[in-house]
DNA sequence: ATACATGCAAAACATTTGCATAAGA
DNA sequence: TCTTATGCAAATGTTTTGCATGTAT
C-alpha cells in the first residue's frame, strides 16, 4: 500500500492539473477521506471537517466527494438499508463485509473475483466493467451479546 | 424452479395464517412480482397494477412490497445508482449483472459464492447471513450502438 | 362487528441544484 | 482580475408515516 502522504500529492498535483482550485476545504476532506479505513458517510465526514472548519457546509462535503468519485480517487458504497458510505483507501472495487448489528465496514480477502467476471462474461456476452459485492453478516464483537 | 401458480397459493396460506388479509391489490402485487423476471421498481409494479385497480396508491405498493420482503418472499436489489428493483421469482440474494446503460438487469450463473463465504467465515470470525454481487457491464445489444 | 388495509397527503431522508458571495490562481 | 468554490436555502426524488375511511374476516 502507498504511503497516504504520497497519495495526497499526486491528488493534488491532479487536481492542480484539471484547474480544480486547492481549497481549505478540500484539503481536509481529503486528508480525512485517505486515512480513514472504516468508510465513512458524507455524514461523518461532514462531522470531522467541522472541527477545523466549523462553517464548512454539507453541499461542499457532496461536491467534493462527487469531485472525487469522478476522479477515481474514492470508491462509493452503497449499502442496503443505510446511508453510502466512501472509501479513500481503495478506491477500486472490491468486497466489503458488513455487520447489520453495528454497520462496522472491514474489507476482507477475497480470491475468484476475476474468475467469476470471465466466467459471467464468457455466458452473457456482457462487458464486464465493475463490480459490487457486500457480505452481510454479524461481527464477532456483536456474536457475544 | 417451482410453478407460480403453485407459489402463489403457498404465499396465500402463509398470509392467511399470519393473519395478513388477503386484498385485491395485494393478490395485484403478488401477480406481477411473481410473474416478472425483470426485477421491476416499485414504480412500474404501480403502474401494472392501476391497469386492473386504478385507484391504488403506490403507498400500498410501497407497504406491501415491504410486507413480502419481511416474509422473505421477494428480494430487494438496491442498485448503485438508481431506484430499487424487486425479484419474485428468485427471492434469495444471487448475482446480478446490470447494463449501465439501459438498466437491463439478468441472472447470470455463477459458482464460488458458497466457497467464498466460508472462506470470509474463517478469516474474519463474522458470521455471515448474505450478500449482494452486482456485476456491472455493457450488454450486447447495447455494445452494437 | 372489528381489526386490519387502503388511499391520500404530509413528512422524512439523503442528495442535488441555483445563486449570490467569497476566495484561489 | 477572473473564474471557480463555497455556503445557504430551496428543490428533488424516493420511501415512509399518520390518519380517516373502506373492507376482509
Amino acid at each position: 500500500m502507498e504511503d497516504t502522504a504520497v497519495r495526497l500529492e499526486k491528488i493534488i498535483a491532479k487536481l492542480r492539473e484539471q484547474s480544480f482550485r486547492i481549497t481549505p476545504q478540500r484539503m481536509a476532506i481529503l486528508k480525512i477521506l485517505l486515512n480513514s479505513s472504516d468508510h465513512p458517510s458524507v455524514e461523518e465526514v461532514y462531522r470531522q471537517v467541522k472541527v477545523d472548519f466549523p462553517t464548512t457546509s454539507l453541499a461542499t462535503i457532496y461536491k467534493t466527494v462527487h469531485l472525487l468519485k469522478e476522479l477515481g480517487e474514492i470508491l462509493e458504497i452503497r449499502l442496503a438499508a443505510d446511508r453510502n458510505r466512501y472509501d479513500g483507501k481503495r478506491p477500486y472495487p472490491h468486497p466489503h463485509l458488513i455487520c447489520t448489528e453495528c454497520s462496522n465496514i472491514i474489507d476482507p480477502e477475497v480470491g475468484f473475483i476475476e474468475q467469476i467476471t470471465s466466467e459471467i462474461e464468457d455466458s452473457s456476452g456482457y462487458q464486464v466493467l465493475s463490480h459490487q459485492l457486500e457480505f452481510f453478516g454479524i461481527c464477532p464483537n456483536c456474536q457475544k451479546r
